[in-house]
DNA sequence: CGATTGGTTGAGCCCATTCAACGAATGTGG
DNA sequence: CCACATTCGTTGAATGGGCTCAACCAATCG
């Protein structure tokens, strides 16, 4: 059954059922594995089920931006709304499960339930002020504030799905992480390893403890 | 009347006569006077008329980002759907008429006409992406490149507005576009200087005639 | 008029990048 | 199983692109 979380339109039970029965469940998604790529025609938009993702743009040059990492009950593939073309490619992290959502199916059943159709709304304005946020983060912080940002972004993220707030344990490599931040890999690093000396966190590989939420913070709004 | 360009749902005649039943026409808004503010409760959603805005985040910290530059028939305040409060200022950059759509009423009429519903979806859609592109240009150009794809942008929505794609009048100071591209002031400045030193625009102050398109888009995708 | 805002340019500095070496972990094929 | 390659991550040294600080000019405005 979808999970609140994915589309938290305060249906009914009988307007769960129906969009349930829209869903392709528990669709299994190995590590590394493309779940779709930029420029496919959109067929679906998915909710991740357990695992997790990231976003990726690239451009003709070669460049590539992570655009986000996306956590369970998290969607997928709104951007392809708009040009009926996926705008990114979506990369498991982990071994994982999404829902598949048909977008059609979705739309009609839009139409006949109002209050999911405000929903989806919602859920695609959230996407914009998320992105609005990157962006604020990629114009005008500096390195340790945008790698502070990051961890208590995924701290939180983690809290509300009931795993530990201090234990992370990433799923992505310091090179996603970079291009996410708009920082070198070199860089991640050395901040990570800085916040450790200081104090702040301590650093295993992927492993990472916050062991000082408030410094964390307090790098963001000095 | 509406303009295709604002939602551009394929809507027949009657039903765009009812969606513009529901809009307040030509609403004048005075150079820098503030549409909406970053936590006012959602009312409506705006599409511009004549003139053009640009939104901004601020953060606790005082920082601000200027998150876009929004012409005419271009769409401001999708991002207050998610919480139903503006997730950032619009400020207008000239003198304004701008169309006030409450957000209530559009939302009964999606209900009603399924392919408005599918058309705003769209537009939210559409938006997304461009967000993920102002990440891709923050996150991973030099401030040459964010520069010309400023200039290029810009020209090519000049372009579709009817207007000259050549000579681009700007509204926005230096200080807008050095915020909107993750750039000091003097960064901007010191760029336009070096291009036109180069030949490649002419600037007097917030005029910019461009006069090497080809090299400006050449410095994007290299 | 002086005050304010907007824009340009120069000099020096600093933060993040580049270049480079190295270590750890993982996987692969003989 | 080991040898080897590959991927991932850390750290150091040097470089450089954009920032800071500062002076100056032009346009606008009360």
């Amino acid at each position: 059954m979808i999970k609140e979380r994915c589309l938290p339109a305060g249906l009914n039970e009988e307007e769960v059922v129906r969009l349930d029965q829209q869903m392709e469940h528990r669709l299994p998604i190995k590590k590394g594995q493309l779940l779709f790529s930029q420029g496919q025609a959109l067929s679906a938009i998915y909710a991740i089920s357990t695992g997790s993702f990231k976003t990726r743009i690239l451009h003709e040059d070669g460049r590539s931006q992570i655009t986000g990492f996306q956590l369970s009950g998290e969607m997928m593939g709104l951007d392809a709304i708009s040009e009926e073309r996926y705008a990114c490619d979506a990369i498991a992290l982990e071994d994982s499960t999404v829902c598949k959502i048909d977008y059609d199916s979705l739309a009609n059943l839009e139409s006949e339930i109002s209050r999911l159709q405000r929903s989806f709304n919602k859920t695609l304005s959230a996407e914009i002020v998320r992105d609005q946020t990157i962006m604020l983060l990629l114009g005008s912080m500096r390195a340790e504030e945008r790698v502070a940002a990051f961890l208590v972004n995924l701290s939180q993220r983690f809290h509300d799905r009931q795993q530990s707030a201090t234990e992370l344990v990433l799923k992505m490599t310091r090179e996603d992480i970079g291009s996410y931040l708009g920082l070198k890999i070199e860089t991640v690093s050395r901040v990570l390893s800085r916040f450790a000396e200081e104090g702040l966190i301590a650093v295993q590989g992927r492993l990472i403890v916050i062991t000082d939420i408030n410094a964390l913070l307090s790098l963001n709004s000095y």
